[in-house]
DNA sequence: TTGTAAGCGTTATCAC
DNA sequence: GTGATAACGCTTACAA
């Protein structure tokens, strides 16, 4: 007997505040609350005692086959839903992990959880969203939920607390970092390799002749941002290329500093031939403002983003991107953490971005 | 004292399987698991009863300042947290609401949890979103699960059981249904006019001159699609405008459909100068569709899409659309369910969506 | 104001 | 195989 459903939670744990008595009182079809059936309800109904029905269920021991069926057909008679929090509370396992994600809206971050669903579909661990929104507090409290909540371990995407104060947080739960590079040996991170992913990108203008290549980078302290920044420097001063400052521009992963990116470019007067965005947002943007000055895509100036999401198929042209593995991320980071888990090393294959070639991108003028 | 942390947890019941009993023996840092602390811990360090802690922490009646400075000072040096479950296993009150969402990747979906979310937030009440993937079995299980971890109610975003399979599942637990227009009377719902969108949106294309106005739908037996494909023909009816069938293409909501839409509607001939898509999505993809069929928009042919997600301000040319007032969906739904927990009345303003206008709509020729 | 004790619905440990 | 019965950690009458 197998049962599925994905269930994502978001807590807020409020103490001190019990405003809302009548709850149980009542209820929508007037005040007969219908009492919840419990595993006693199904002993009696088929004439076994609390242990035998618990048994059946959870396939614990041999049981009679008469019992047995007695027992499942009193459980779908009356619709017996075993409580939770009863079965936790009893086992002291609660079969269920933690995952610490940042409402950005990115499809990224939703592969990620993708990946995390999948891998720990079938295994009977069941993953708890937190959500830490980028924000230091928030995510200090959604740790701090997750750990309420009695996890058996955690996978933290993303998020900006120090290491050191993770440490404290998590104590001695399993946890994954996915989509982070901590410095720490004791932090266990499943991360791609982003000084690769801008290399791979600027290499590909550097294949098409371009020459001078504008930046926008990501938010400045962000690991990433700074890893695609060090393999768009990798890529240039390989081929020999001059770093112009001038063409750095800063920016934070929106598409309105992708925008902005466009404009201070081309105020400066610095002439250039192609742009790397530090995602596909800010790729975006820049593509509009481009589009705003009259400049053509690619013809005048190419473009080339970080992410491939969704929408950057659809872009005009078809935007040539950095393909991020954020599904297999995901994936491994709950493998990972099973086996962390269940008391072995921590394992990972290094994670690689690909380069997604469309259209955005042509030959340097 | 007021903890915040938003959680999310998705869940896969599964009976039966019980492979993970290696769990708490072998932590991280060896076997000498650290025992959780509990409300009996701080009793007996803050030297009072635990009922006199639990009067503290949930600040249910008075008790003395010195006793309770006491239990304030071992909790936080102890670093208590208080078992979740054992908390509504005791109560009986779970302080959780259940959301069904479907992960579409639609920024939509985004924008109504987060509602949700903001809606709950200081109530002491906690979302926990069970996700239903668009597929009706998962659906099932998912709400399933919700009924499982004992919510106190129910907000169901989308999804397409049938009603009376819904009335079903959720019994007597109070219950609010967005973005869906259920008709049974007995289902609260909370949804958008969406043949007022459709009617705005090609309202917007007439006022602007134009005549051969296309549509590409959504999804044929979505309730949305329909709903926005009747504004678009009383809007043409309006103003007498003879509703030309070449110029209905069916499509899904995605990107493709969009593509494939103007291919079909360039295919067959029949001249058209504007657009209406069903969603920003397969805007996009018209829109893509057009540019490598080298029709410049707005110039020879305007779009309006539907939904105005983020990405829909930075096409080239930006979208004009129809915002959906995904948020305050959610906002409401959650304020209402709060309500009928309460024993109140269900009540519910009517949503409208707004007119985005950008430069994707031009002066017909 | 405080403590004692009886649950809440399961699982787990025993004897039988 | 099966059934009592003791946890699990907390809330909540009920006494004191």
């Amino acid at each position: 007997m197998r049962e599925t459903g994905f269930l994502w939670s978001a807590t807020v744990f409020i103490h001190g505040i019990r405003d809302a008595r009548s709850v149980s009182d009542h209820l929508q079809r007037g005040p007969e609350t219908m009492k919840d059936v419990t595993i006693q309800d199904i002993a009696a109904a088929a004439k076994v005692s609390k242990s035998t029905v618990s048994r059946v269920l959870n396939d614990t021991s041999a049981v009679h086959p008469d019992k047995r069926r007695a027992v499942l057909e009193a459980t779908s008679r009356l619709g017996f839903q075993p409580n939770a929090f009863a079965r936790s509370l009893a086992s002291g396992r609660s079969m269920t992990i933690g995952v610490l994600t940042q409402i950005i809206g990115s499809p990224f971050y939703d592969a990620v959880s993708q990946g995390v669903i999948a891998g720990l579909s079938g295994t009977g661990y069941s993953p708890i969203f937190a959500d830490g929104r980028w924000q230091r507090t928030a995510e200090v409290g959604a740790i701090r939920a997750l750990v309420g909540r009695r996890v058996d371990g955690m996978v933290l995407i993303g998020g900006d607390i120090p290491g050191t104060e993770l440490a404290n947080l998590c104590g001695t739960l399993p946890t994954v970092v996915v989509a982070r590079q901590l410095a720490s040996e004791q932090h266990h991170c499943i991360f791609m390799d982003n000084v690769e992913g801008g290399y791979l990108a600027t290499n590909h203008l550097i294949e098409f002749g371009h020459q001078d290549i504008a930046i926008i980078r990501g938010i400045a302290d962000h690991r990433d941002a700074t890893d695609r920044f060090d393999g768009y420097t990798k890529a240039l001063h390989e081929a020999g290329i001059q770093r112009n400052p001038a063409l750095i521009i800063d920016g934070d992963f929106t598409a309105d500093s992708g925008v902005h990116a466009i404009d201070t470019l081309l105020s400066a007067g610095r002439p250039f031939t192609a742009v790397f965005a530090a995602n596909d947002m800010t790729a975006f943007g820049a593509r509009l403002a481009l589009h705003q000055q009259g400049i053509r895509v690619p013809e005048e100036v190419s473009i080339v983003g970080f992410d491939d999401q969704a929408e950057a198929a659809f872009m005009t042209p078809p935007l040539t991107t950095i393909r991020q593995p954020a599904r297999e991320m995901g994936w491994q980071a709950s493998r990972a953490l099973l086996a962390l888990i269940d008391g072995q090393p921590f394992e990972s294959r290094p994670l690689h971005g690909e380069l997604q070639v469309r259209e955005s991108v042509a030959r340097a003028a």
